[in-house]
DNA sequence: CGTGTGATGTCT
DNA sequence: GACATCACACGG
């Protein structure tokens, strides 16, 4: 099993590169005697001012944004609907601010913990390999399944429980199968034509992304 | 298979 | 009032 543990100079370039380059890296999540792996097959770019769907829209940090603003490879974390998080680890825009929002994995090691964070089994030991498809399959899912909450934002990625390994990285070993789509979820009165920029980068059929048809 | 809806915290 | 979501209910 590959223990490296990627740098936060990793972060440090254009979001779109960087985006391109989670896909097939493994996200480590590690607490005493229970560690979980994921594989990254889908991300989503939220850049600064000139985008209508950013949390950075308005060019200013707040209390909770002030990660996408700051050094690359800070976790930026905040609550969606009430009831899920979501992860984002920040890179710089052109722009300036921006993160990129980690929507969708494959699990690696933990399946059965990630099912019960899930709150699909009671434990472990029940999980069934045959629910696998949709463990990971979405950004709310994947922060239930790997415990991860608004108290991690504002850590580097690397400093706490959460770090990223190179696992195999898609965009260098096969750029073909990286696809770009538009966005998911944003609502098209608010967000105007960024709603239809392709800014949500997959592994071509994989069968662990959100949004799968058939 | 599809669409609709309720749960719920934090932001503007 | 909006929201970068999810699970469940229901109809065909």
């Amino acid at each position: 099993m590959m223990t490296e543990v990627i740098d936060t100079a990793f972060f440090d370039r254009d979001i779109h590169r960087v985006a391109r380059d989670l896909l097939g890296r493994t996200l480590v999540r590690r607490r005493s005697d229970d560690t979980r792996r994921a594989r990254i097959v889908e991300v989503e770019v939220y850049e600064g001012q000139n985008d209508a769907a950013s949390h950075a829209r308005s060019g200013e940090p707040t209390d909770r944004t002030w990660p996408m603003f700051d050094r690359p490879g800070r976790i930026y974390v905040y609550t969606i609907y009430g009831m899920y998080h979501c992860l984002n680890l920040r890179a710089p825009s052109q722009s300036g601010p921006g993160a990129i929002l980690i929507r969708a994995a494959a699990p690696v090691e933990g399946a059965g913990r990630m099912a019960v964070g899930r709150g699909l089994i009671a434990t472990a030991e029940r999980y069934d390999a045959t629910m696998d498809s949709d463990l990971l399959s979405g950004p709310g899912k994947l922060c239930q399944a790997l415990d991860i909450g608004p108290e991690m934002s504002g850590e580097m990625l690397g400093d706490g429980m959460l770090a990223l390994e190179p696992g195999e990285p898609v965009c260098q070993n096969d750029p073909d199968s990286v696809d770009s789509t538009p966005r998911i979820g944003l609502n098209p009165d608010t967000c105007g034509e960024s709603c239809r920029w392709p800014w949500r980068y997959i592994v071509a059929d994989s069968p662990w992304t959100s949004c799968r048809a058939g």
